[in-house]
Order: structure tokens, then C-alpha cells, then sequence
DNA sequence: ATGTATTTGCAAAAAAGTCGCAATTAGATT
DNA sequence: AATCTAATTGCGACTTTTTTGCAAATACAT
């Protein structure tokens, strides 16, 4: 994937460079990050620098924002991990990976009917998981 | 609904003030919004006012952050409005209300075979709409 | 009408994000 | 492999956004 990353740069004109990659590395890390997580988690990278390949990777289609647990969170989109949305437990404050194909199906025949041509999506979830339920 | 808000205030021990109130009216008067056409559009509170308005309205349930179109936004919770989610184009910016009972029931059935106890979810469609399309 | 804890507005501070620029570097060219 | 050049970096200064302390104001219980 990170070969991906990098030709998905070139593409578009862009140089592969050692911040760029600790930035997407660390995405590759994580599922859900934030900005701060970035910026304390890479320490070769000056914070200039971080800030400009989140707003690069961005423009690229390389992550998205996505609200999970009321925070504002940044993941990889599709093109560069599997397609899943988030189940996030109020109580003990994990997120959880969910992808569900009936889900998938059930949500483009809405969107064909709705005359919109849909591009992505996301879903989040907040609720109590199994574990935080038994207490 | 603005009575329902003030008693939701009063039952956690909060007091209705004008600055809280006119922030409450302006997210009654838009569907998605940010906090910085809240801070220029509430004129007659302050500013730090207007973000502890956020803030404690965040923390009783009344607002809840989403991301649509790729910025964050905010808007009433299903307990101040009706349940909805959005569906953005990615041409003309425009965002759009989407309900949908099918969806809903899938979503539940899904989430009640997860093991989750779900309590609020949301929804977010990037697409390009049908008038987009046409050109 | 009064008392009191909450909330406000203000101003100052902290945090988050942006920008200009000289030095560096990726990668195309020879 | 050496050279060239436009893109990118790190740094510091700067702007913008958000938070906080505190005296004055006010909601609302009594």
C-alpha cells in the first residue's frame, strides 16, 4: 500500500519525501487519528510540514475526516485501506471497525433511486458494546 | 421545541440565558452549520459565550458534530430535530436532508446482531446531484 | 423583593494553524 | 554519476481559533 501511496504522488505531481511518508505511516498505524496524535506521533517531521501533507493527502483523496465519538478523527479513505465504517462504544470510548455487505447493498439502491449520483460515503455509529453492556 | 430546550436546560441544573437561547435559534434556523458562521451570526452574545454555549450544548445532547463535504459541522441532535442525514454534492456544495425508513430498519437489524446497544448514528453521502449531472 | 450560585463580557493567554523565505532535496536530464 | 531545477522542507513570525480568570450582571429559588 505504501508503493500505492507513493505512485498516487507522482501522479499527481508530487514528490515522495521523508515527512510525507512518516505522515502516511503513521495513518497506516492507526485507524482513527487526530491531528495532535500526528503531530506529538511524528517527530522527524516539523509541524509545517505535517500540516501541509494532511491538507496535501487530503486534496488527494489519500484520508477524509470523519466524526467517531463526537471528535473530529482522520483515517485513509477507501483507495488506501479496506472500506469500513465505526462502531464507537460511549462507555469505554474504543472504536470498532465495522463493514457489513448487506449494509453496502441496502445503501446504493437507496442512493440510485435518490437520483444522486453517490461518490463515498461514511457511517458512525456511537453505542455500548457488548463488554461496557454487562456492567 | 424551543421550550423543550429550555426545560432540557433547567433538568441539568442549567440556567436559560439570552446568549445560550440565540445560539439555540440559530441552529434551529439552519440545518448543518459551523462555528464560525455561529460566532458571526449570533451578534448579540459574546464571543467565549457562544463557544461555552457549544460546548455545554455538546455535552447535554443538544448539538452533534458530523463532517459533510469534508469540513466539520454541527447541528441539532435527533432530539431537537427530525432524524435525517445528508447527502452533500461535491460540484455545487449544496447539502441536502435524506431520510429514509429502509435504511434506518437495516441499520438497526445490523446493529442488533453486532452485539452493540446502538444509540445514535449518522450518516454522511458525498455524490453529485441530479442538476450537477446534467452539465 | 432578596440571596446566591451561575453565567456573562471582557481582556489576556494559550493553542492551533498558516505563511514567507532561504536552504535543501527529489528526481528528471544529460 | 554529476548537474539542474522546481518542489519541498524547517524555521520563525504571524494570524486565527479557542480557552480561561475574574469582576459585574442575572436567572431563578425562596
Amino acid at each position: 500500500m505504501t508503493e500505492k501511496f507513493k505512485q498516487h504522488l507522482r501522479n499527481a505531481g508530487h514528490k515522495v519525501t521523508a515527512p510525507r511518508l512518516e505522515v502516511f505511516c503513521f495513518f497506516q498505524k492507526r485507524d482513527l487519528t487526530t491531528v495532535s496524535a500526528l503531530l506529538s506521533g511524528c517527530n522527524r517531521a516539523d509541524r509545517a510540514s505535517i500540516y501541509r501533507a494532511i491538507a496535501l493527502f487530503r486534496k488527494l483523496g489519500v484520508i477524509h475526516d470523519v466524526v467517531s465519538g463526537g471528535k473530529r478523527m482522520i483515517e485513509l479513505t477507501d483507495s488506501f485501506t479496506n472500506h469500513h465504517h465505526h462502531i464507537y462504544c460511549l462507555k469505554c470510548g474504543k472504536s470498532e471497525a465495522v463493514a457489513n455487505r448487506k449494509l453496502e447493498s441496502d445503501l446504493d439502491m437507496i442512493l440510485r433511486k435518490s437520483g444522486f449520483r453517490a461518490v463515498s460515503h461514511q457511517i458512525e455509529i456511537d453505542a455500548i458494546c457488548p463488554e461496557c453492556q454487562d456492567e
